[in-house]
This record gives structure tokens, C-alpha cells and sequence, in this order.
DNA sequence: CGCTACGTTGAGAACAATCAACCCCGGTGG
DNA sequence: CCACCGGGGTTGATTGTTCTCAACGTAGCG
């Protein structure tokens, strides 16, 4: 399948844009408020504008891999994309999930520190890294965007390491749900049956555990009636504050 | 101890430089090319030096804990210290180890998201939070610097989620003298009898690993030959090439 | 000269990993 | 139309790495 599903992508509320598409593609974005573009002007806007083009992924198709020379950042409008970084022997580890809204390759550097891939559907913004960097000299308001949500990545990964290193299964599965439905309820979505698409697998691989691991949790979750498992990978938070207290170690 | 030991402190090049100490104490700050200020000018500079305060601290000594309002960042000119996050049951997750030049409170938010506490005695530059925003807002030089601090800092953070969730004891302490090794030597410090400041607890803690397993790797990482501990928390790396095997997993 | 903090080592327990079987579903092709 | 196949998910039995609990050694400090 190459043609783009829009029943697949849910938050997608618009025809997808096209490569170039008009004069100013960025207005009618549907993410933007969510995004770095959320703080330009109108001129910074079509400046935007001029230097994007879009993408749409396949489930599984790969947007970059770690060493490549890290030409192009990207905004994600509709869909869901996984990061992740590899061991030489295979073990993976996810660094992060990203949704409608998020903004990938931060890390301003020549090459890409991490590899990149698409879960579900996905359209994307992208930007010439070189333009963007020109663009950010221009604009400082841009720059200051872009260091106030690194800073934010930041904080993120540092709870991220907190639930690698110190939490136990139950309680990565019920952080991980929870932070799920947050994002979810940020971006405008349905945060308590919370939408799942990604794998077993994939789940594991960002919380430090194997799948077999994750779908004995979430059974045990599930018979404790803190969550339901719905059709389609949504997950009902059946009793959401004693999952909060899980995720918390209480 | 109140005094500060000089001796214990081994990086520090110059006497202690006393709160706003003459006209510009940055201009003679042992430190400065290793850190964000290397990038300013003259007139920066004496900005810089206006708001600046310096302090020290003893070993153990708290800067500051989560929650607490972010009033200051600093950033670390002599001896090293623990960045760490706490579960509500006393599990500690160290975030990260800081270094002469390193710069500390990167995460602009209105509240410290993390607890930071010394390890030996340390020296540090404190600016005011308010005061260095204004700052960056006149200079946008130093936002882009401080960008591209994130950045790394971003990467980092990655490497060390690949090394929480998905390395085993001995990788992980292979990875984490490795680590000490680079910086060590990135900051013009001798890096291969390399010096570990922090007890086996911190150790552990940072790695996801407990006091005891962390020791036992050290015995077995000595018995197999490709490390040696010495006098005063340094470690000979004696077969570095084999220890870079291990950390990678091969 | 003890006290305390830190480090090491040992024995046993526990949580998650591994190995393996099975189910379910969707797609494919006979 | 249905049999086959493959991927993902669940569950079970067993293994194993790391944790826990405990004892002991050592060094620094009052």
C-alpha cells in the first residue's frame, strides 16, 4: 500500500499537503500551534514555508539511520514515529515516541545519533537542515522556541532514565500508559481509552524489558482491573489513580 | 571542613575566585574554554561577570533540590558533582555526573525537575536565572551556544537510555570508565589512570546497578585483567581496546 | 582507640529473561 | 472457498543475572 489511508491516521483533519502545495503550506497546518511554528509571524511563516516539504511513511518504513549525515529535520503532523538507538549484537533501545506535533533530530549535529522509523501511517514536515540553520540566525524568537523545547526533551529523558534504571515492569507499564495518554490529551486527543500502536515489541524496547515481559504486565494490570484492553490497541485506564500511584512506586 | 582544600581539588589552577572579585573574574576563569562563555566577547563577558556569584561547596553538600524554584544556573569550575532524581520510596536515579566546565540547569523551567548535590569539595559560578534570560535575549550568540549545549546534552542522554535499558552490569561498567576516561581528557585531566570520584552507591545508582553488583563488576573487570584499581578512587584502564569491546556490547 | 562510612564478599531469593508452545488474525494462493 | 503461512500476542516452564540480606574488612576521623 503506497497510497495514503486517512482512515489509518486519525489527526489528520486535513488533505494532506503536498510537496510545496500553495504559498504558504504552514497556515493551514493543522499541528501548528502544537509546534515550533506555533511562535512565528506571518513573514517567518512563508519563510517556513518555502524551505518544507512533506513526506508520508508506511507502517515500518524507515525515515533515517543513526550515522547518516543528518540532512534533514522533520515535524511529525499525523501518525506516530519511533527512535531508537542499536547495539552491535541487536539489542534495541528506544529513545522516544513521537506523535502529531513532535519535532525530531534536535540534536544539531552532522550526523543523526539515533535511527528513525514510522509505526503507523505517517505524514511529516521536513526541513534542509542547512536552510533551518539559516533561518534560526535570522530569527532568534526560533532559536529561543528551539531551546525551550530541548530543554523539555530533556527533562523528559531524565524521567525516562529515572523508569529505566529504577522501576520495576509494573510499574514502566504503568508510566508508560499514563505518559501515552498525557501527550494524547496535549495534542487534542482522547487521552483515557488511550490509543497504542505500537508493538509489544517496540513497548519493551523503550522500557527496557522483552515483549513477553510486557504482555504478562499488562494481562496482570488487566486482571487487577486498573486497565481494559480494547480492540484496535486502545487501553481503557480503568482505575487511573491507582495507576498513577504505580507509576510512582507507591 | 568548611575551608576549601585546594589539594582535594586538583584542577583548580588559581586561587579561588571570591564573589565578584575584581572587575571581571570570568576574563581569568581556568574554565572558561570549556564552557558556554567561551564564546563571548569582551563586553559579554563583563556582562556575564556583573551577575555572576561564585560559591563552594563540600562534599555531599546539597545545591539544590527537585521542586525548589530555579532561581540560578550554574556551571561547575572545579570538582564534580551528582544530578539525581528520587522515586517516593528513597530509589535514586543519578542523572548525571558534572565536571570543571560543566554547565548545570539547562532545563529552563520554572522549578528544578532534578536534585543536585556535591560529591568532592567544588567551585562553581552561580547566575541568576532572570538576569542570564535577559542576558540571552540581548545576545542571541549565547542562546545558540546554549542550544547546541542542549543538544549534546540531548545525545547523551540517549546514549545513556541504550546503556540503562538494554546493557548488562559489566557493559555498563565499561561504558561508564569510558566515559569518565573522555571527559576527563576532553577537560585537559589525565584520562587513563582515571580518576573516579564518586562512591560504588553514586556508581550504582547512575548505572541502574546496586553498591554490591557494581563492586563485584570492578573485581571481576580487575581479575580478567582489564582494569586495576589504585590509590585514591583512580583506575588504571590496562586494556582499554578490551574494555571498549565489552562496552559496546561485543 | 573505637566509631562510622564505605567497600568487598558470600549465600540465597526474586524478578525478569529465555526457550518454547500455542492462539488468533489477516493475507495469499491453490 | 479454504488451506496455508507468517507475524504478533499470550501463556507456561525454566534459567539466570541481579538484588537482597548479611557478615566482615578497611580507612578516616573524632
Amino acid at each position: 500500500m503506497t497510497r495514503f489511508d486517512i482512515d489509518k491516521v486519525g489527526q489528520l483533519q486535513n488533505p494532506v499537503p503536498r510537496p510545496n502545495a500553495g504559498s504558504s503550506p504552514c497556515r493551514a497546518c493543522p499541528v501548528r500551534h502544537l509546534t515550533v511554528c506555533a511562535a512565528l509571524d506571518e513573514a517567518e511563516l512563508a519563510q517556513m514555508s518555502a524551505i518544507v516539504t512533506t513526506l508520508e511513511l508506511s507502517p515500518g518504513d524507515p525515515l533515517f539511520d543513526e550515522g547518516e549525515p543528518a540532512d534533514h529535520l522533520f515535524n511529525v503532523t499525523a501518525g506516530a514515529v519511533k527512535v531508537y538507538k542499536l547495539l552491535a549484537d541487536g539489542r534495541r533501545q528506544m529513545t522516544g515516541f513521537l506523535f502529531a506535533g513532535d519535532f525530531l533530530g534536535l540534536a544539531l549535529e552532522e550526523t543523526y545519533a539515533y535511527s528513525a522509523a514510522a509505526i503507523i501511517h505517517t505524514a511529516l514536515c521536513r526541513f534542509p537542515r542547512r536552510k533551518l540553520e539559516r533561518l534560526l540566525d535570522k530569527y532568534p524568537k526560533m532559536e529561543h522556541r528551539l531551546l525551550g523545547m530541548a530543554s523539555h526533551e530533556l527533562a523528559v529523558a531524565q524521567e525516562q532514565m529515572l523508569l529505566l534504571g529504577r522501576k520495576t515492569a509494573r510499574e514502566k507499564i504503568a508510566s508508560f500508559l499514563l505518559m501515552l495518554a498525557r501527550r494524547a490529551t496535549q495534542r487534542g486527543q482522547v487521552g483515557d481509552p488511550v490509543s497504542v500502536p505500537m508493538s509489544r515489541n517496540d513497548i519493551g524496547d523503550f522500557l527496557g524489558l522483552t515483549t513477553e515481559t510486557v504482555s504478562r504486565t499488562f494481562t496482570r494490570l488487566k486482571q487487577d482491573g486498573s486497565i481494559h484492553l480494547l480492540q484496535g490497541g486502545k487501553v481503557a485506564l480503568s482505575d487511573r489513580a491507582r495507576l498513577e500511584d504505580i507509576a510512582e512506586g507507591l
